[in-house]
RNA sequence: GCCCCCAUCGUCUAGAGGCCUAGGACACCUCCCUUUCACGGAGGCGACGGGGAUUCGAAUUCCCCUGGGGGUACCA
């Protein structure tokens, strides 16, 4: 089997560092196994999605040196696809059309929790009369799409790092909206969990690697790659890049895009040197200076932890005045010239003198924003 | 609340029954090098969450507790 996997990005914010993580991962499983790494783009949420944050993730993957093989692809550009296999679940009889309004879902959301229970979708209209049906389109009601999830089902499978993980269908809050609310006579815009499933099996992806907050969604995707009747392809589900309290990091934690790193003087080698750190070790633990290719050969699952890993600043930055100890007075001059520019300073001088001044500070430096202020006296 | 998962130094981790008086790295401390800062070098501090069970022997296996995380959308 030929080993293809993707990183599947949302353009509703700029590339984050757990998505990068898992880029690594992926990318890394894809060279080991001389497999294809793939980038496909979900923005399948119209009104979240902004053609800038698509920039900014390509650019930032290939600032990394994560570089693909495939795409990126497009969901917005496949949403003919989608509904066409939205359609042949209805007529198969595995999805149908729900009217429930949004205040009644509230409701009976409300009424849950008050006893204490999962909130979840009772599936009341999965089983509507054409009678009832058009009862509900007089009331100009506009219904979505559920897809029929068999509360007696038990549903497992082998995670690729967590061993077996078993859930059981009645936990998966009730049948599942795969296409939003539309005219009766239309199928409304699907959404992630159904085109996640149509796009990776229409594209022959191998194994699905990503991060834990991704489980709960692999039962649902499984059923639906069943109702799909295609193969159901490998799951790999690595631990979170936790904030430094322990937290999923999020933006509200700071620093979290690559961008971010990139603006504060992080060379691509130290970034990546560090995700892979994060819930992997090479064989050789005691190795923990490498680059993206060394990585790539050592590569395994097996190796990969299934606890979250708290994000350092201080293992980061060290690897960061590494990378610089190491980087040669030209490349390093080179990367800090943009530096002093935007500081204001004159580097318009000779090239010999300016890679004196990174001489100079080349093995005090963690960060390539520090010369700023460390070579202030010299443009003086 | 309910469901799932996880659990070794402050942090990232090694460890897959005896090789563990638990190894490495970052951080921290001390010393050396150095006209300063840094780099580099030599040391030091520092962990198997608790309780049972299995075993001649458990950080490693099993159970319970505790703790932590994730999920619970017509977001992805």
């Amino acid at each position: 089997m030929t080993v293809r996997v993707r990183i599947a990005p949302s353009p509703t914010g700029n590339l984050h560092i757990g998505t990068a993580r898992t880029a690594v991962f992926n990318w890394l499983f894809a060279r080991h196994h001389g497999g294809s790494f793939v980038i496909r783009i979900e923005d399948t949420d119209l009104e979240r999605s902004r053609p800038e944050y698509t920039q900014n993730i390509l650019e930032g993957l290939s600032w990394l040196g994560l570089h693909w093989d495939e795409g990126p692809f497009y969901q917005s550009q496949r949403m003919e696809l989608y509904k066409q296999m939205v359609q042949k679940l209805l007529d198969r009889g595995l999805a149908y059309r729900c009217y429930t309004s949004e205040e009644e879902l509230n409701d009976l959301r409300a009424s849950q929790e008050a006893k204490g229970q999962a909130p979840r979708y009772d599936n009341r209209h999965r089983n509507l009369t054409p009678e009832q049906e058009a009862e509900f389109q007089a009331e100009d009601r506009q219904p979505v799409v559920r897809f029929k999830i068999d509360d007696s089902r038990d549903i497992a499978w082998s995670d690729v790092v967590r061993g077996t993980v078993t859930w059981k269908g009645s936990d998966l809050g009730g049948d599942m909206v795969i296409a939003r609310r539309a005219p009766a006579d239309e199928i409304g815009q699907p959404l992630y969990n159904f085109v996640v499933v149509v796009d990776d099996a229409d594209m022959g992806i191998t194994h699905v690697i990503r991060g834990e907050d991704h489980v709960a969604n692999t039962a649902k995707q499984i059923l639906l790659y069943e109702a799909l009747q295609t193969q159901v392809p490998l799951f790999a589900h690595t631990p979170l890049i936790l904030s430094p309290t322990g937290k999923k990091l999020s933006k509200r934690d700071g620093v979290t895009s690559i961008s971010d790193f990139q603006a504060m003087g992080y060379l691509p080698e130290a970034l990546v040197n560090y995700m892979s750190l994060l819930g992997w070790s090479p064989p050789d633990a005691t190795q923990e200076r490498f680059t993206l290719e060394e990585a790539a050969q050592q590569f395994s699952f097996e190796r990969v932890n299934k606890a979250g890993a708290k994000f350092d600043w201080d293992k980061l930055n060290w690897l960061n005045s590494q990378v610089i100890h190491d980087t040669s007075v030209a490349r390093l001059t080179d990367l800090l010239v943009p530096y002093w520019q935007e500081a204001g300073f004159n580097t318009g001088i000779e090239r010999p003198w300016l890679e004196g001044a990174t001489a100079l500070v080349s093995q005090s430096l963690a960060r390539l924003d520090e010369a700023v202020d460390m070579c202030r006296y010299l443009f003086d």
